[in-house]
RNA sequence: CGGGAUGUGGCUCAGCCCGGUAGAGCACUGCGUUCGGGACGCAGGGGUCGGAGGUUCAAAUCCUCUCAUCCCGACCA
């Protein structure tokens, strides 16, 4: 039989392959009638977000625990056109994909030292063996082992390394639907380089890269300055999509390219013309201040400007207590002590374990005479005669001078940045958005080489740990930040480039023959075209399918019923209302060149 | 983990205060009418009221415990 090439038997086994791809090309086509797309006309009570609430009324996810979700094939759909851009463009930058497993040993874990250190996040499972492994938050213990048994010599790099995988983070608060889930898809690279200067050059690359995708998916972003936090490193980039929704708050400089995480962002601090302490000024005196214990009261009570008070507050980190004092209008930024303290963790003790432990009262601190070690903003030492806290409940200090009162060799920038304040680079004004963290890249350096000893011999033959990047993106989070920036009352507005259904083709008659027969023409010269449709074929009432495509957001919705077809003409309507056409229904030519300039519009990549 | 709330047909919710027959709308099935922006009529199917315990002649309703979910704060793609 195998060798009965010209035979029957190949014939048709042949036209079965055919067959088959035929089907693969047609997947992103289908019929209404006959998909999985069940769409919600009221608003499902759990969801809160703008794209939580419309994947779950397009149909796209539905939930099956607190943080997890199931992709319906049109989720799923959005989801993959995500993840063909990341590939493509990913390779594109000289990445190659592997895939690492999800679940992963202890030992690893231990030998990087984060087995302890990364904490409840870390979903932990014990085998049958009692043996301890965990479900991967992310997966640099393992590519880092992966990359040490293999790569030896300098000739073997630079090499950048993802994967497109499930992750779970076993988030305190999982919220927002796909956007703070606890189990998620992620895209993440990691790279190895010879040294700091080519990891830089990998970085770089990563970031380009990361600009295409993000521009590609049709989103408005911004490469932020960020915190590396718990994956560490030295230097990292987050890409924020703009939206009110957003976790996340954006510092950006309107005159220049300046932009950071507020957990980041430094403002200018002129250091103004000080004049010494005045010995001359009039002493500290302690003023009683009954029940005023917030700023704005004590502000109130001393008919001052809050700027002119102290805000004292006691933190607690591995350092152990400490006294954290900034101007009263602005707030601490925890980031910014953590660093400063050089603690790995910190947190605000509770009032009572101050009032026990330490004996102070909350709402009456202040740096004077205290016993705690003192960390201090850097623009408290240029204000003059302030009030503060007297460390005594029921009293505040007034005319307070730094330098006489009080001093302290640890003076740091402390602050949150606010709308106003000043850019670190050009003194231009900063200006504050939230937004959606999509993706985060980080310069890792020698943190998980040199724990996980992966080296390689230089030129000169030495021993050096590898230098690392890494580089991720929520797959998911990308949809629905997509969403987020891209819906109207009613429905999804898909960018081009990652709608699951690029047309929406109506036939409002389905009783009519030739309507219908029209419509089965249309729908598979698109599908012919290789372009994603639905084609409502549901005995519906009309109403029920044009909420149905607004709903799900296809770019292109064409409609076909008795009346416009006795006119000769399909109704082409562009989803975010731009465009509402007639073209003829005998000549496809206008359609196609509709078509290519959609998907051409939507892909332009700023330069 | 702290603070707040909610669990009642598939979905959205009423009923709970003041204990006594489990309800509405949507969805679903059948028939008929309708048919360019989520139609209408008639007839149906579907619920151990999150779970356990208690009080009571009697519990969706009151009490205790428990589980789950959601919202506000500390983590992160």
């Amino acid at each position: 039989m195998l060798d009965n090439r010209g035979g029957t038997f190949y014939k048709a086994y042949t036209r079965c392959c055919i067959n088959f791809i035929t089907l693969r090309l047609k997947r992103n086509c289908m019929r209404f009638s006959r998909m999985y797309l069940p769409t919600l006309k009221e608003e499902p009570a759990e969801a809160e977000v703008i794209s939580h609430r419309l994947m779950l009324r397009a149909g796209m996810v539905r939930r099956l625990a607190a943080g997890i979700y199931s992709y319906l094939p049109m989720g799923l759909m959005a989801l993959r056109n995500v993840e063909a851009i990341i590939r493509q463009e990913m390779n594109r930058a000289g990445a190659q994909e592997l895939l690492l497993p999800a679940v992963q040993p202890a030992e690893l874990w231990q030998e990087s030292g984060r087995w302890d250190f990364y904490g409840k996040e870390l979903l932990r499972i014990t085998d049958r063996h009692q043996r301890n492994f965990c479900f991967g938050p992310t997966h640099e213990e393992v590519i880092t082992d992966l990359v040490r048994h293999e790569v030896r010599s300098y000739r073997q790099l630079p090499l950048n390394l993802y994967q497109i995988q499930t992750k779970f983070r076993d988030e305190i608060r999982p919220r927002f639907g796909l956007m703070r889930g606890r189990e998620f898809i992620m895209k993440d690279a990691y790279s190895f380089d010879v040294d700091d200067a080519a990891a830089g050059i990998s970085y770089q690359g990563m970031r380009e890269a990361y600009s295409r995708i993000f521009s590609l998916c049709g989103l408005d972003f911004r490469a932020v300055e960020a915190d590396s936090g718990a994956i560490g490193g030295s230097f990292s980039h987050e890409f924020v999509v703009l939206a009110e929704s957003g976790e996340d708050a954006v510092a950006s400089c309107q005159a220049c390219a300046y932009a950071a995480n507020v957990e980041k962002a430094e403002g200018r601090f002129a250091a103004a013309d000080k004049c010494a302490a005045d010995a001359a000024a009039p002493a500290a005196a302690a003023v009683a201040t009954p029940d005023r214990e917030s700023v704005e009261s004590v502000a109130a009570f001393f008919k001052v400007d809050p700027g002119a008070i102290l805000k004292s507050m006691i933190f607690e980190s591995d350092r152990g207590f400490c006294l954290v004092v900034v101007p009263g209008d602005r707030e601490v930024n925890e980031i910014k002590v953590k660093a400063a303290l050089g603690a790995e963790w910190l947190e605000i003790p509770a009032p009572s374990r101050i009032a026990d432990e330490l004996g102070l009262p909350v709402g009456y601190l202040g740096p004077v005479d205290t016993v705690l070690p003192l960390l201090v903003d850097r623009q408290v030492p240029e204000l003059e005669a302030v009030v503060c806290g007297a460390n005594r409940h029921g009293f505040h200090l007034q005319g307070v001078i730094w330098g006489r009162d009080f001093s302290c060799n640890k003076v740091a920038d402390l602050v949150q940045v606010r709308a106003g304040d000043r850019c670190p680079r050009c003194g231009g004004l900063l200006q504050i958005d939230r937004g959606i963290e999509v993706g985060h890249i980080f310069k890792l350096g020698t943190k998980y080489s040199e724990k996980l000893k992966a080296t390689f011999l230089d030129q000169e033959g030495q021993e050096r740990p590898l230098v690392m990047g890494c580089y991720g993106i929520g797959v998911g989070r990308t949809v629905a930040a997509a969403i987020e920036q891209h819906y109207d009352e009613n429905g999804i507005c898909f960018p081009y480039a990652i709608a699951p259904f690029k047309v929406a083709l109506l036939n409002l008659d389905l009783k009519s023959a030739e309507v219908t027969a029209a419509c089965e023409a249309l729908y598979a010269e698109l599908e012919g075209r290789g372009i994603a449709v639905l084609y409502d074929d549901r005995n519906e009432r009309p109403g029920v399918k044009f909420k149905d495509a607004d709903l799900i957001g296809a770019p292109l919705r064409l409609t076909l019923g008795r009346k416009s077809f006795e006119r000769g003409i399909i109704e082409a309507r562009l989803r975010d209302g731009s465009s509402n056409a007639e073209l003829p229904l005998a000549d496809r030519a206008p359609l196609w060149s509709l078509l290519a300039e959609l998907a051409a519009d939507d892909s332009r990549i700023p330069s």
